[in-house]
Formats: structure tokens, C-alpha cells, sequence
RNA sequence: GGAGAGAUGUCCGAGUGGUUUAAGGAGCUGGUCUUGAAAACCAGUGACACCGCAAGGUGCCGGGGGUUCGAAUCCCUCUCUCUCCGCCA
């Protein structure tokens, strides 16, 4: 969410900015709608007042028997026009909400202007693709040969889309996710949390999810819960509605969660494998940062995601997003992107935003210094740690041999109870 | 899922329709006293949000709605917490 006072007082600039979203948003509405809010607002306070004072007229006066008839009935007649104000305001308030909730954020000034995805930007690069001496196969057949992945059964049970991990498989996952959170508690700082998989409607809106993108969600039927798409969600509603100590700040999470969504627009890219599922695992960090340091936080959690897939062996690169892929909510995105043996390029495995105050105003998060200092909305910030399948996927297929087994990283291998390699 | 109890300012806690539209205490700030500190005493201080250039005003006693000239106080509804029962990993 915007300041609603920033569009009030610099329209130009907000719609300047925007615009470099490649995106039409109607700010006229709003400023329109705000200035009646204003009206009506100054006109109900006063006779809001003038209640206030006659009232306790009213008390003294009946104390001294003296006639409040007429007094009685006139202010029944105030007492109406304020109700009448009131709901005008209220109704104006609605709108006025709905519009910012569908504003997307504003582009920092150091993302490069663009229109797809051609003009992201690519930061670094770690690590060679290895030159393979036969030709990689696709994660998921060497999961269907060795029997740890099992995309058939899962769309029996369940649907397409989703899949069992069995045996070694089930156990790398595993240990992938202690090894991210170890990693990220033992060496950044972070402090661990498990956080619930369902949230209701308001944190939904906390993160920007919704209004605009209910249709990527799983809802519960007959309830208001929604599975949550990344731990993103519950971990930064842990402080909504909260006034944090300034001097506490930065707080660090790091979560793992299942992830689900539903993404009905998406019917038909990465079928196969685990690289698009409804369901997959994440370990996500989170930060609650002051604004002035939210720029070198977020250069920071960048590299702490970095340093999985160095200690992986991993080779990837990292890139800048450009205007329109953004996303709604942030002001500034880095993805990670591993190297991916059977699409023969760079997968996105990670992606870390900075959303400034965008989040903390939706979700009513501030911090304050000193007990005399004004609360101001902190800023937040989060990024994958990594999105555990796709790391899955990429172990296999970067560490498979010609003879078809698979190295385990030698980072996992604690992990893995000491299993070197899986062969069949 | 059933029954009951509760939710008040930074904290504790009073307050069942109007004589301060949040008592009293703690805390915090300043002062007196003291070599210094504590204690005591005196004074000040009540989150937060909105409107306004300002003076000031308005809202806020878990959320929302209603009754009333007037609501922390009465009514409806929702959420959460606690206790007991049921169910259950």
C-alpha cells in the first residue's frame, strides 16, 4: 500500500513513477474520492463537537430541572446528520481502501526500466555448468529410475502436479531442509520458526496476495483459511498490528514451510518434474528492518541465499528484475537462478525482494526508537533460502554420473546419515 | 463441537447511561532532600489514529453494528484468551 498522503500531495510524481511499471493506474479516483472524505470529515467533527458539548449541557440542565425539550429535539435532528455523515464517510473509506490495496508498489529508483522479462539484468554468475561427457537426463527420470521421486502415484492420489518422495528421495529433501535452516540460524543469524500452512483473509492481504491474486490461492472450503504460498505470509503477520523496539531491529526468520499454489493461469509450462508443483517446500527468510538500511539488508539476504547454493557446489547466477517483473509488491527483486543440466539454462530458485513500507502499511507494522519518537512503518523484506524442490531437483541433475547414480553434495552427506552417492 | 468466565491506557486495576466522557496505584519525566544513591515528598506525564497551516477538534475502554439527546456502561454479532466436558495426532 501506497501513503495515501503522497498521492495526495504529489499525484504527478506517484503516476511519473509508476508508469515506469509499464502499468495504467487511475489515480484521479482517488484524489477525487479523498478530497469528498476530507469534506465530510470536517463537517461531522464539528458537529460531532457541538454533540459533545450540548450533552453534558443537557445533564446540567436536567440536574437544575430545567426544560430540555427543545434542546432534546434538536439534537436528535445533529445526531441524524452525523449518522448520515458518518456513513458517507465510512463508504468513502471503503473505496478509498480498495483502490490503494490495488495499487502496486513503487519501483526503486535503481531497478532498470523494462517491459518482459528481456530486460532484467543479469548481477553475477558463480560457479561452471560442468561440461557433461553424455548427455544429463531430466530430474525426474533419474527420480523414476532410482525410485525416490513418483510423480504417477501422486496423481493418482491426489492430482497432477504434485508428487511422492520415497526412500533417498524423501530423506534429501530432508536433509536439505536442516541444512538450509542450520545454515541460516548457525551462520546469518536467524532465528528459526515453524509457522502455521493456513492463514486467514487479513494476513493474505497483510503480504499483498490478496485482493488482486485469489485465484493463485487454495482456499479451505467453509472456511476463511487459505494454505499459505510461502512462508512469507505467517511469518511476517507474526508482527502485524505490533509497535517493534527500534533497537531489536533487524529481526531475522528463517521458516520452513510447505508452500501451495494454485496458479490456474500456469496450466501448461514445466509439466514435468518438480520444477512448477501445487504443493513444494521452502525455507524462507524474513526481515523486519529500519528503512534507512533496507538496501544493504536486502544486498545481504541475497548473498545468505547465495551461500546455500555455493555450499551445494551449485553453479548460478544472480539477476535483477526489471519494472514489469517485479511482481505487485515489491520495490526491489533479485532472483537466484541454479543451473539446470536438462534445460540447458538458468532455473529460478530463489527470488529476494525488498517491499520498503509497501508490506508494514497493509499489515500495520511500525517501530519506534525512543519512548518519545514517533512510531514509523518499518520495512520488510524476504527471500527464498531456497525453494527446497527445485534444489532437489537441481542436486540430481548437476550431480548425476555417467553411470546414472547420483553424488550427494558432500555438505548433505552429514545429513544424509553418511549415504555418499545414490545408485541403484 | 458443548457449557461457563473474561477482554479497560505502558502495566495492575476501578468503573452497569450524564455532576473529570477512564478513579486509584505502579511506571516514566522533572524537582526537593542527600556526599551519592535509595526511600520519602512535590509536580508533571496517559497509547495510538485521523482532520487542520495553526489554535484546536474528532475517534479510540478486543473488532463491527445497534438503542439513546448522550454508551466503557444497555442490545446484537464476530474474534481471541481462560476453565470444564467431548473428540483427537
Amino acid at each position: 500500500m501506497l501513503d495515501p498522503r503522497l498521492i495526495r500531495t504529489n499525484p504527478e510524481l506517484v503516476r511519473e513513477k509508476l508508469s515506469r511499471r509499464k502499468e495504467d493506474v487511475d489515480l484521479d479516483n482517488f484524489l477525487e474520492l479523498d478530497a469528498q472524505r476530507r469534506t465530510y470529515i470536517g463537517e461531522v467533527e464539528k458537529l460531532k463537537n457541538r454533540r459533545n458539548v450540548v450533552s453534558q449541557q443537557i445533564a446540567r440542565f436536567k440536574k437544575e430541572k430545567k426544560d430540555v425539550d427543545d434542546i432534546i429535539k434538536e439534537m436528535k435532528q445533529v445526531s441524524d446528520t452525523i449518522k448520515e455523515y458518518d456513513d458517507k464517510i465510512r463508504d468513502l473509506e471503503q473505496q478509498l481502501n480498495d483502490i490503494l490495496l490495488s495499487i502496486p508498489n513503487i519501483p526503486h529508483d535503481s531497478v532498470p526500466e523494462g517491459d518482459s522479462e528481456e530486460q532484467n539484468v543479469e548481477v553475477r554468475r558463480w560457479g561452471q555448468p560442468k561440461e557433461f561427457t553424455f548427455t544429463p537426463k531430466a530430474h525426474w527420470d533419474i527420480g523414476e529410475e532410482h525410485n525416490i521421486l513418483d510423480f504417477g502415484t501422486a496423481g493418482k492420489v491426489t492430482g497432477s502436479r504434485f508428487a511422492f518422495f520415497r526412500g533417498l528421495g524423501a530423506r534429501l529433501e530432508r536433509a536439505l531442509i536442516s541444512f538450509m535452516l542450520d545454515v541460516h540460524t548457525t551462520q546469518h543469524g536467524y532465528v528459526e520458526v515453524l509457522p502455521p500452512f493456513m492463514v486467514h483473509r487479513r494476513s493474505m492481504i497483510g503480504t499483498g496476495q490478496l485482493p488482486k491474486f485469489e485465484e493463485d490461492a487454495f482456499k479451505i472450503e467453509g472456511t476463511e483459511y487459505f494454505l499459505i504460498p510461502t512462508a512469507e505470509v505467517p511469518v511476517t503477520n507474526m508482527h502485524r498490528e505490533e509497535i517493534l523496539d527500534g533497537s531489536k531491529l533487524p529481526l531475522k526468520y528463517v521458516a520452513y514451510s510447505g508452500c501451495f499454489r494454485s496458479e490456474a493461469g500456469a496450466a501448461g509450462r514445466d509439466t514435468r518434474g518438480l520444477i512448477r508443483q501445487h504443493q513444494f517446500d521452502k525455507v524462507e527468510l524474513v526481515k523486519f528492518v529500519k528503512p534507512e538500511t533496507s538496501y544493504d539488508e536486502l544486498e545481504k539476504l541475497v548473498a545468505d541465499a547465495e551461500k546455500i547454493l555455493r555450499l551445494l557446489g551449485l553453479p548460478y547466477r544472480v539477476v535483477l528484475m526489471c519494472t514489469a517483473d517485479l511482481g505487485f509488491t515489491a520495490a526491489k527483486k533479485y532472483d537466484l537462478e541454479v543451473w539446470m543440466p536438462s534445460y540447458n539454462r538458468y532455473v529460478e530458485i530463489s527470488s529476494c525482494s525488498n517491499f520498503e513500507d509497501f508490506q508494514a502499511r497493509r499489515a500495520d507494522i511500525k517501530y519506534r526508537m525512543g519512548a518519545k519518537d514517533k512510531p514509523e512503518f518499518v520495512h520488510t523484506l524476504n527471500g527464498s533460502g531456497l525453494a527446497v524442490g527445485r534444489t532437489l531437483a537441481a542436486v540430481l541433475e548437476n550431480y548425476q554420473q555417467e553411470d546414472g547414480s547420483v553424488v550427494i553434495p558432500e555438505k548433505l552427506v552429514p545429513y544424509m546419515g553418511g549415504i555418499e552417492r545414490i545408485s541403484k
